[in-house]
DNA sequence: CATGAATGAGGTTTCATTCAT
DNA sequence: TATGAATGAAACCTCATTCAT
């Protein structure tokens, strides 16, 4: 895989026979399965299609490369990790400002962390393959939060779009390292109780200072 | 390069002579190279050696594998960096905390710039092999903070190590998302304006609140 | 498809109603199509299939494997060129030599002209699949050949075979050198001129000479 | 191997140790043993290395790809033949014309049957590999012949390019189905005169008649 | 009859590492 | 000490063919 060769990311065919719909799924998970169990050095086509009961052949008549396969599974986990934000964002909107960062930030939390693992598994490939989808997503949640902040009583003038970006880094920042140490559920609490509070604090200063 | 084996990652020989340093050198400087110019899938032993201007027996002379090559490369920039930050922790003690925060946030930012080309090629190969490596410079680097607090005037108690955690993640994960983006000398200006009064704001509710 | 292993080549069953006509040859055709547009090592029974607009399981309802599929394309294409063959040798007999030659060669060479993409296609599979099937359309032609030349005014003895195998085998290479260099009309007609030169004072030597 | 994909064909790196050389010429040497024992379909870079007594790695380091290995060997043999015919013209200037053709045809006829089982082995892999390498020792062949007949003194005007294109067309057509059908030295030395007179008289009606 | 999902042996190629020179 | 030829396990991926639906 090399790292700037630009292939084709797009599923080779779209199943049609119910059939073929469960094997997709089960490739996907064995993806993940295969990624926690064995790491990602040993993450290899045919360990894939064995832990999904498949034959390599069937895995290739629907990704057209082990890329393919990565970049799935790690839309997937992105896709679902971005909507629920941009939902809580939506919900959050005209509350006052300490709210609707609390929102957001225990929503993006309790969202990684109900699917720990497979976090943990895609920090790992993310840099071969997530380049695009990451900054999609980074994006698409930058957008959500402005809007919402957009709404807020406290805010008079659009807030700096920077400003978002840097903490959604640092959420993610400190999500990831609580995520790789594998923290106890004490840990992750006590993880959420600080990610808010330095959200809050950040945009508070933010929005009162004129940086 | 398995993921869970345990391999003797210490350089194989020390070199006594200079023209042994000057290769081991060049070597390392080749590995860094490699990274950038190639990417992590390319970056082979081989393509290293070509780079470095010697053969691969002469680089399995000095690095018994490649995984200890990564890691000696990753070792030496963590280390610098970390070093600066320890020796920034010390000259601002018992100074006002903002200017604290300032002065330690803005030399790691620098840091990083300076070397903004190896940071990004190592983000690539932390994953596989820098996780001790990681936790011992985060460790390193949050005792410096913490003793560097004690000093502060504002400070009562001795203040939460997890909190230091969260803003050395936070930190990090700022820092990664704008390098990795190849952000402009603007950019990076901004990045480490915002960052300071992050870590601030982030610190004053630490240390006034009662979390 | 092993070189030396002998399988039958014959077609699984013979089409009986007028649809299933119609799919053989839509798969014939596409095998040309796919054999031209993509090679010979891209010319796989699904792309095949694909091109023809059905399914990989109707193709093999009619052809038992790959070499079949094959076989019978070049079969179909070598039938058709040596039937005009035959045709042109009864047509000439009885008179002069030359006049023979001629209508023979042009009869041959027009014919591999008007299916000039055919015949490139062909060249490429030949040697996988062809080998009995040539060697029956030559000796088919030799014996048409042979029989016209006895009817030759000129020719006293009944001629050397092997100089009519010869004289095919030239005019086929000529003629493969012509098409395989994409020859444009011009070049063509010089093509047909030239190979009946040769092949009238080769045939000319032949019976005067006592070789 | 895409037939129309352009690869590098060049070797991937010239052996500079005698033992390198060594491995290098035992590697060529498989391969035509293999195409020759087990045919174009089963000729497959790890039975070539079998073969040759080294492992598929040492091939590898010789031929950046399998299209480059045979390309080498199919690049020799067209330039030992290339080259004898060449001499042949050089030799045969200012001859007679009858003689001339004589010589080049029979020098031809002799190289091909010397190499008999590498010419029939090639067959199979020219039309993959072959096309540049093809037309270029045609050229060579086609100058060295003009410049041979433009010494020959019947010959007043130059003489037509595409009479002898035509000529070593109708050459290699007759010397590739001999060989094909695997000729006995009888048929060879049938084969030699017939194709020595063909030339002869096509030649002389060529600079004769005015076509 | 037609479909297309599934198979899996087998192909090409890479690359960390060793060791004779 | 330095070299670079050699190794071979193991990776990715293709494709002729079958068979349940």
């Amino acid at each position: 895989m090399a790292a700037d060769t630009l292939i084709a990311f797009e599923p080779r065919k779209t199943p049609v026979q119910a059939r073929a719909t469960v094997t997709v799924e089960s490739i996907s998970e064995a993806t993940i399965q295969v990624l926690l169990g064995q790491g990602a050095e040993r993450l290899t086509t045919t360990r894939v299609a064995d832990r999904a009961g498949v034959s390599v052949g069937t895995l290739y008549q629907y990704f057209p490369n082990k890329q393919s396969l990565l970049f799935a599974v790690l839309e997937d986990h992105l896709e679902k990790v971005t909507k629920v934000v941009e939902d809580a964002c939506e919900h959050a909107r005209h509350k006052p400002l300490s709210d609707m960062i609390k929102e957001v930030v225990e929503t993006f939390v309790n969202a990684k962390i109900a699917r720990a693992d497979i976090s943990v598994a895609l920090y790992r490939i993310a840099p071969d393959v997530g380049g695009q989808a990451l900054e999609r997503v980074t994006q698409r949640m930058r957008r959500a939060i402005v809007r919402m902040l957009e709404s807020a009583p406290e805010i008079k003038s659009s807030p700096d779009e920077f400003a978002i970006q840097m903490m959604l880094a640092a959420m993610s920042g400190a999500m990831r390292s609580v995520l790789e140490a594998g923290g106890s559920p004490a840990m992750m609490r006590k993880l959420r109780e600080h990610l808010v509070l330095l959200c809050q604090s950040y945009m508070a200063a933010i929005t009162t200072n004129l940086i």
